[in-house]
DNA sequence: TCTTGTTGACTTGTATGGAAGAATGCAAGA
DNA sequence: TCTTGCATTCTTCCATACAAGTCAACAAGA
């Protein structure tokens, strides 16, 4: 099953090659276009985008950094298969960091912020019927919008770094997520924080970041190949 | 004050250039021997190392990622200043992490684990009163096995990387810490562990982190070119 | 049949040349 | 004195050539 979403692969030849090369090889790894395991070749990739070997290079060292590729010198370079370790690491990382901006949110009681929620909720609501795509770039509003209204930016920021093994969960997963009760989970947190409910609040907030890997052993059952080091057992902690 | 720790600058010319000159490099700004605002340039460091341009060149890249020097295309390369809120951050990061990792711990209540960390707290007792360049590998030791103990490596390899900030100035306060407290409040940690006394253990953990950015502003006093952003609001958070 | 050695076609790593943007100094002119 | 324009000299960015490691196919020999 391949998953045709829009891949914007167009760039203009005035502006820094470097990062378009990157910006376009990034989003295909994590969209699913090019899949796990598939060879990378810098000079076949100069040849495809019409640049030199350099760009390219460059780009591969930061995915790598990332986790995204694996360069092995002399040999040859592969897309990397999503690592489960690191997605349930990665998860429980972002949990233990979103318990404790949830708290400090709770504790404030901020009017504004939970105004500013309330109109993100509304807008949840309206695409959660429609575009499961523009849902999650509402979720990942809704998270950022949470970690900045606590003053932790750069926090989000390294959290955000590290979703790089999630997202590709995320999009192969597009479409079967329970998009209803993650608003319903979403309305809870915000619910709490209004009422300066501390505890309550961090508890709705780790619940719902739970399930984000709810239906992770049914994901890696349909897609085995994408998947590497599978243990059904680190799924609860 | 220029803190002459001992920088390993040899390499190994028939060994992969790249990552030793990467090391070489991010050890000396790390160790404030390249301090806030030197200006790096290409061709100037591969005469110096005697390499070519392009080892130098990736390992910038590297540097840049990891937020030690910022390139300026055209203009120039940089060493950073340290980041103040960038600092916070990070350790508003870890106390989240450590915090949830000390739960599972305290939970679980392992013997053996807690044999194993009693071993390192005598260490710390001894190396406290002789070297405090020790001292800081065994600190590190002390919170890596905690992170491994509780099956979270990977997690632990992703705050690593974000203490590059927090190793500056680590490095900068070298010998202003009071070791024998925080061997003191390891031990508490250890303690309730031992005990299963979960949010005792959790607390504990947290004061200890807390500690960290207890002589913050007096270190940016004795060093004021080396950070940006300074606000002393920022301290509580 | 199996093993071994050679060859050649890959791969990434390193070196180097040149292009283009940006900063600096200085001279010419108002 | 101040401003403007130009030449010089920096910088990083991109392209390309070569070096060296690795692998696969295949032929020669036991």
């Amino acid at each position: 099953m391949v998953h045709q979403l829009f891949i914007d692969d167009r760039f203009d030849r005035d502006a820094a090659i470097t990062p378009q090369i990157y910006r376009i090889l990034r989003e295909r790894i994590i969209k699913n276009n090019l899949p796990p395991g598939t060879k990378l070749s810098e000079p076949e990739l100069a040849r495809q985008y019409e640049v030199s070997r350099q760009p390219i290079r460059e780009t591969f060292i930061k995915l790598a950094e990332e986790g995204l590729i694996i360069v092995r010198p002399q040999r040859k370079t592969l897309v990397t298969k999503i690592d489960f370790k690191t997605v349930m690491q990665s998860r429980f990382v972002r949990e233990a960091v979103e318990a404790d901006i949830v708290a400090l949110l709770a504790e404030a009681g901020d009017g504004d912020v939970v105004r500013e929620l309330r109109d993100q909720l509304q807008n949840q609501r309206k695409v959660a019927q429609s575009s499961r795509f523009d849902f999650i770039n509402e979720d990942l509003k809704f998270h950022r919008t949470l970690a900045e209204a606590a003053g932790k930016e750069i926090a989000w920021k390294f959290i955000e770094s590290l979703n790089s093994q999630m997202d590709r969960v995320r999009f192969l997963s597009l479409g079967q997520f329970p998009v209803d009760q993650l608003v319903e989970e979403h309305t809870r947190v915000v619910d709490y924080i209004e009422q300066q409910k501390v505890p309550e609040a961090v508890a709705a907030m780790r619940t719902h970041l739970q399930r984000l890997i709810g239906d992770l052993p049914q994901i890696v059952r349909e897609h085995e190949d994408f998947f590497d080091r599978f243990d059904p057992d680190l799924i609860d902690t």
